[in-house]
DNA sequence: ATCCCGAGGG
DNA sequence: CCCTCTGGAT
């Protein structure tokens, strides 16, 4: 996709405003990494059902270490991965306290070090926290970048980095939930749904049950 | 490359 | 039954 086209395919996402919005649900800085942490291969609807029981119970580093890891477990049960996630967010706190005074740090290599937390997590804390110039590439962005030709790459981070060359930081945040939409809702793994999708005549993917 | 691992959709 | 879901660690 040429340059001149980017601006089009997001002005054009926007207008179509695809179906219902499912964010994942937060209101700190330590919930939104706790909540992208539990979302890996996972729905928002599904990470918010658990947050729902775990956060009124603990949304805090230290209320998490008080729950025990069993504690946990059995709040975040109905997550897919919930063991390994539940060890990794019990170890990731563990740190925050005794490392950070029970915060969460600001810097890639900081979030990287925390367990469970990887390039993607980062991202996302680092974009849509603390304002930096970051994109988040999960399953669906990785596969609508690839798909519509918009930022191909073999890798996450190939796909990363075009669209970082791309897409001018403030508008970063914006495109992230843009793009998360459209992959959820229309250009979805299994299925896409070419024949409703707004961007279809700038896209190279083309469907083989196309006519 | 493989494992983790529940819920929802087809 | 099958596949996919806002990945990360080994």
């Amino acid at each position: 996709m040429k340059p001149a086209a980017i601006e089009t395919f997001f002005a054009t996402l926007k207008a179509a405003n695809p179906m219902p919005v499912t964010e994942l649900e937060y209101t700190s800085v330590f919930e939104l990494l706790a909540a992208v942490l539990l979302s890996a291969q996972a729905t928002d609807v599904g990470v918010n059902k658990a947050t729902r029981r775990l956060f009124p119970v603990a949304n805090t580093p230290h209320k998490i270490l008080a729950l025990g890891l069993e504690g946990l477990e059995s709040h975040i049960k109905t997550i897919g991965l919930f063991r390994s996630k539940a060890k990794h967010l019990m170890a990731t706190c563990r740190i925050l306290v005794e490392q950070h005074g029970g915060r969460v740090p600001r810097t890639r290599e900081a979030l990287e070090a925390l367990p469970g937390v990887g390039r993607k997590t980062a991202n996302v804390v680092l974009n849509v926290a603390f304002g930096e110039p970051t994109m988040a590439v999960d399953t669906h962005i990785f596969r609508v970048g690839n798909r519509t030709g918009l930022a191909p790459g073999k890798t996450p981070l190939a796909v990363e980095q075009q669209l970082l060359k791309r897409i001018p930081p403030a508008y970063l945040v914006d495109a992230h939930h843009w793009l998360i939409l459209h992959g959820r809702y229309v250009c979805q793994a299994r299925k896409p749904l070419c024949h409703q999708c707004a961007v279809a005549h700038t896209c190279d993917f083309q469907p083989k049950t196309r006519a």
